[in-house]
DNA sequence: AGAAGACCTTGACCGAGATCAAGTGGACGC
DNA sequence: GCGTCCACTTGATCTCGGTCAAGGTCTTCT
């Protein structure tokens, strides 16, 4: 069932993550050393990219799709604790088991490094490392965004927060600005979604609907999302307006 | 309001926190550094220590006490986000301004540096930001496992994880191991509790209560807490003993 | 074309935890 | 000694979101 199919050993000036990525701060020296110990990897939707307890043996970046982390309880009950997008780091240099299951959501694919040469390629660079603690720094932001979310807002806010956030990385991303009326795909199922924010599908399903019968946001099909007012959603968000981490 | 006490310049390498703190893998060199910049400032509980959307102008370590990192929205809900406990880190190198509010939980002493001149000596002192690395990727972990109790457990097992982690964590501290019965004072009023939680207070109280009926804690007054049997909690907490992360 | 299965929606009902309200107990100041 | 304040407890009631159940829609496979 694993396909790791060995994608084109593109040339990292040219790469779409460039700029975004553990990389980041590299100069051209320090690419080329990057670029030696590369690989991709590629992952169909559905699979397992590292299950909780692990060995790690290589760390990465996503390129393309989405991942999540996902932690379970015994008793089945799973809650999604991370949601990596292109460009999101994947693993913990010093730390060889992993904490949580990492699931590609939509097909993925991943520019990955052994985990030794890359420690050893971090203690020489410390632009590396540097990015490193932005990143892990802005994932911690985030993380606590989401206990305020998780904690102690209703169905509605929740399922309004998400949306706001695809929506809002969706207009980052296409350049579009937030003016006019921001149109994107969901990239997660209602099951998903349930998981994100503490929610049963079921409700997850309903204050959809009732986003959609308030002309919060519009549906086509199931997937297929117009946001009419970023405004109007981030107040269902109780976010009011303006502030806001972009990803 | 504010008591900035100037507190015993001690020498760093007698400081209690010496070897978990941000400090912990400089060697003599750079302690001296470090110990050229640093001052002490002290808190009295319950004054606020850094205000949401603040400049911040120092960063420092938890010496002794307990802070905790709080959001509030407009309509007063609030979620703590962040328990800071001895060694603990506060403030985020390159970014200005503080995204939560830091209150001291308990009287409080911190260590702490101005901003500029530690990002300078960051810059120059791998150790540091090693360091600092690692630190920021267990408070990941730990705002995951957080996202779990806040997204899937019962009120109950809520509080059980909360009393847990406390346990155990004064267990380490005392170096009493985790065979014996745990007594500890709460550090947390009910309120806290309830705001780490995502619950309320009354439903906190009311789980207190409940778990001290069903003899899984004793309470003597409302603070202090006796643990007969750890795993006993764990199992309450949904945690299935062995796992889990000491602080 | 028809069957199967994944994904989603909607309805009816229920219960955990929120809300509202009253009361307790201990610390502190006068 | 007594009132006051604060942290906490306990009770009664309500409600949001979970649970259980049925049915719909779209895709894919035969």
């Amino acid at each position: 069932m694993t396909l790791n199919t060995l994608v084109d050993h593109s040339n990292c000036e040219d790469c779409p993550i460039r700029h975004r990525a553990v990389c980041a701060r590299c100069d051209a020296d320090e690419l080329i050393a990057l670029e030696e110990i590369k690989y991709y990897r590629s992952f169909e939707a559905g699979q397992t990219i590292i299950w909780s307890g692990d060995q790690m043996n290589f760390v990465g970046s996503v390129v393309s799709g989405i991942a999540s982390l996902t932690q379970t309880m015994e008793d089945g009950r799973t809650q999604m604790v991370g949601l990596l997008l292109p460009s999101d780091f994947v693993g913990r240099p010093g730390r060889d088991s992993a904490p949580y299951d990492v699931v590609a959501t939509t097909d993925l694919v991943m520019c990955c490094f052994r985990k030794k040469p890359f420690e050893d390629l971090m203690n020489r660079t410390p632009h590396i490392a540097q990015r490193l603690l932005q990143m892990t720094l802005d994932e911690l932001d985030a993380a606590r965004e989401w206990m305020l979310v998780l904690g102690r807002k209703t169905a509605r806010e929740k399922i309004a927060s998400l949306l706001s956030i695809i929506a809002r990385r969706d207009a980052s991303v296409s350049q579009k600005g937030l003016s006019g009326p921001i149109v994107f795909d969901l990239p997660l199922t209602r099951e998903a979604m349930a998981d994100y924010l503490g929610l049963t599908l079921e409700t997850v399903s309903r204050q959809i609907s009732a986003l959609k019968k308030d002309e919060v946001i519009l549906l086509e099909g199931k997937r297929h999302v117009t946001v009419p007012d970023i405004g109007r959603l981030m107040e269902e968000a109780g976010d009011d307006a303006d502030g806001g981490f972009l990803v």
